[in-house]
DNA sequence: CATTTAGTTCATTTTATATTGAACTTATTG
DNA sequence: CAATAAGTTCAATATAAAATGAACTAAATG
């Protein structure tokens, strides 16, 4: 603890930060190391070694990684392991996991708002206000993105 | 189990739901409650019974509930006990507490950059993206929230 | 001022989640 | 085809988060 180096310091940091958001922290660590490091190439077994933690752990954690595309692997010819590096592809991903839920929101708050006997009622006015406000969402979020994307291109 | 109602259900169904945004499952049948039930009324007492959980759960979750205004607490003249009910005041609150925190995401990502020795490599430039998509985020985001507001405002 | 009410606090216990590590699979190399 | 390499799987274990419940505080009531 008393001699971390600024990356390893950074990549605890990185860990604590994406847990916040829903992620483990051993996958928030991954996500330091590759996004920190200056290694062109950061292997399954880099990875076993920096974080000293076990292939099982980062086996499962890598794969989390990719499935919500904040990383992304890539292989060498005549090399054998596989290489892995921070995705910006995604920039998306974790506002995404959980803004792109809003359908479901809608409709949670729809199934509440039906139990209402009273559809007149200042709590059911309530509840459908909020789910207007994710209707809103709906259109306004893929709009943003666009606009993001187009921004981008312009430079 | 096999009894339960169609309130309890949904109960059941929110807290599941709201876990997934990180909330505590007993915070999210707290609001489920609120939501669907067709009480005018809700005590901290009603929410212990009706969710069957013990006296020290519930003032957890109230007291977490309020303080990220998910729910409101009011009072009645002539009677002692507090009464909550859910919140729309604080329809932004999830999104919130995920997205304003872009300042924080933001400086992550500028404190791994400055650790690259090579400030003109690829992966420099990629981290410089997402960073400039929180720049983007932070500019947009309350524009979506005025536009919400006027909509409201003019129906 | 003793008693009830409404809720809080916090040490203990429960439950859920993540990590480990050993055994396994699949592919590659000599 | 034996041996190594690169990961995966999964039961056991460790860690973290949440719930319990008993003891407590603070206010109100009789």
């Amino acid at each position: 603890m008393d001699y971390m180096t600024a990356l390893e310091k950074y990549i605890e940091d990185v860990g604590l930060f994406y847990e916040r958001f829903g992620l483990a922290k051993m996958s928030g660590r991954i996500l330091g190391l590759l996004m920190a490091t200056d290694e062109e190439k950061v292997s399954f077994d880099d990875i076993v070694i920096q974080l000293q933690a076990s292939k099982g752990s980062i086996s499962g954690n890598i794969n989390f990684l990719l499935k919500q595309k904040l990383i992304e692997k890539f292989m060498v010819t005549g090399d054998r392991k596989s290489y892995y590096k921070f995705s910006n592809e995604n920039v998306f991903s974790l506002i995404d996991s959980k803004l792109d839920a809003t359908e479901y929101v809608k409709q949670i708050f729809m199934r509440g708002n039906e139990l209402h006997k009273d559809k007149e009622s200042a709590k059911h006015k309530n509840i459908s206000e909020v789910i207007q406000f994710y209707d809103f969402l709906e259109e306004e979020l893929p709009k943003l993105k666009e606009k993001w994307k187009s921004l981008k291109k312009t430079g």
